[in-house]
DNA sequence: GAAATTTTTGCACGCGGGGGCAAAAATGGC
DNA sequence: GCCATTTTTGCCCCCGCGTGCAAAAATTTC
């Protein structure tokens, strides 16, 4: 008994069951060699002081964790929200904890990887933007982590696992959408050059739209992905601008993009969305739906996404580069 | 030399700095008592390894982990992600990870407290809306865990601590900017009734305006603190109301709410805002600025509640019950 | 310079549980 | 009922590090 000090372990149980503590411990391993009988005494026991099995000294002894870290650097774009939810309930599901490593101002991505590492997670996710393939290769906890998984985008490093949409299906949805929906002139609106993710969708909406239409559309980029950096530079190029001068819609590389273009569309040049300029974006998070914006946008299939990051974990998966997820367009009046 | 193991332990470095594994772990505590000449050695050694000392194995032998489980249960609140950022952030300063719990599929918020139990979370932070007191009372997972913080509520649970803005301070800076731009007929826009900390706001407001207009004011619910539902209830409310019967101000219970209430008003009862109808929110969520809302709302001192959380983790505080911190009201346009 | 302190170091043991093997018990065959 | 198998159980040692104490080394005292 034990009792006082608050915490109750395997020999407490073993006592009141009357067997040894690695029987007891062998009651919860599900393929362990034990007897129906005694794993029902000792279950009753454990019921009895109400003992749960110390995942501290498993994951010491087992050297997994069954947790995941996952890092984010960019909490101000709502869609982060929506994976996260998905992502920790998921993984939940596959039996993974998760560890929120908040990356935002801390410029040194390796000093978290390294303080992940010392807690020995099983991986280390990246939901974030500004992790480029450089810093991970250089980063010295990155080596110290089992698996380096980038969610949701695609990493060129050799050394990391990246799970992400099929940018070139989805590209091609959506500029087949805005091309029949009579579209003639976009303008790509695309985040920060350095993300090769990003990068991707951008050229991959660049080509296809000259494929289809004949002619290379014009972009222009801002820094970080904020409605309003977008709205800033759409009222900056714009402002005086004469009509036959303006794009018919704006091609945005995400919906944070896209809801300040539409803003700035709206309330500084004076126009009508999608009658005189439409918006186009990615990622659908919740707020696209409002009747103020109405966006069309291109939805990941995020539940996949994550269930095939629960395979890697569990081995399952050992494919390094998984970009073959397809989404859907979800059109609403904004495009 | 286990390199091939990969991990390299402190016997690794004490054989290398020629001292005993216990002065090598005695290097990496700042009240050790160890000479400075040997501290360095080992320092030296350790990076030469690369040595990292193992946070799992120092919980074991501690019984601290330096591990704080966040309960998060709606994640459809942007201001949820606000929380993520500056609690993440301000804990990692204090030393503190962060687990984060999704229960927002998950009814049964017990099991997940007890799961955070498991790994012996130093405290469990629930930031959500739907843990009940009576919840909290009955949830077996409670018992287990050392600390439970109620964040940016109140709970009136005794075995809770609670870390909240001072209710009464807001709706009373609110119900005077309100009352002072001269409206005189509010509706009140709450959220679920169940929850003790909105509840709170709700009545609050409700006398504080009583005491300062002489009239109780009129106040709806609605099931979730969800968009839809305030542009449901407002549309259904006043679709055919005439222009006598509609309020003048909308006081919603948050900026969730106060988003969607805006939105009914403008694409549902064609009216404008704030001309026709004011309105107001609570939190201050980033949307909340855009030029499409503009909405007039509080800001909690998040920064201060969540500096106060790290007091009582270290045990600096240890009254249960803190609410005296007082943020300020951020005045848009939207009333 | 020897004795009395004080600082530094080494070590047994513990934290809670897992792997793998040998002993014990249960089962099967005839 | 006896022996060969198979299943079940107990146990040693290990995971990586902390605590508290005793031994060793360094420092002070007179």
């Amino acid at each position: 008994m034990k009792d006082q000090h608050g915490s109750i372990t395997a020999d407490d149980v073993a006592a009141l069951a009357g067997v040894s503590r690695w029987t007891v411990n062998r009651a919860y391993r599900k393929d362990a060699s034990i007897s129906a009988k005694s794993r029902e005494k000792v279950m009753k026991a454990a019921e009895e002081l109400s003992y749960v099995p110390d995942l501290l000294a498993t994951s010491l002894a087992t050297d997994r964790t069954n947790l995941v870290a996952l890092l984010v650097d960019d909490f101000a774009n709502p869609h982060k929200l929506v994976m996260m939810e998905r992502l920790t309930r998921i993984l939940r599901k596959g039996g993974y904890d998760t560890l929120l490593v908040n990356t935002s101002d801390e410029e040194d991505t390796s000093a978290a990887l390294l303080n992940a590492s010392q807690r020995r997670v099983d991986a280390a996710v990246l939901i974030g933007i500004s992790f480029n393939d450089q810093s991970l290769e250089t980063a010295l906890g990155a080596k110290r982590v089992k698996k380096l998984i980038v969610f949701a985008r695609m990493s060129k490093n050799d050394n990391t696992i990246s799970i992400c949409c099929d940018d070139r299906a989805a590209m091609a949805t959506l500029t087949q959408h805005v091309f029949s929906a009579g579209y003639r002139n976009p303008l790509f609106i695309a985040g920060p050059q350095t993300q090769s993710a990003h990068l991707q969708r951008k050229e991959t909406f660049l080509s296809q739209w000259e494929q289809t239409a004949g002619r290379r559309p014009e972009f222009a980029t801002v820094e970080r992905y904020d409605p309003n950096m977008a709205y800033d530079l759409v009222t900056e190029r714009f402002r005086d601008a004469p009509a036959s001068k303006l794009p018919d819609v704006l091609v945005c590389e995400n919906d944070a993009l896209a809801m300040g273009a539409i803003d700035a569309i709206r309330y500084e040049l004076g126009l009508r969305v999608p009658e005189d300029i439409a918006v186009t974006g990615f990622d659908d998070v919740p707020q696209a739906s409002s009747p103020h914006y109405k966006l069309t946008s291109y939805r990941q299939p995020l539940t996949d996404m994550a269930n095939a990051l629960v395979d890697i974990l569990e081995g399952k998966i050992r494919t390094k580069k998984l970009n073959a997820f397809v989404g859907n367009l979800v059109i609403r009046t904004s495009a």
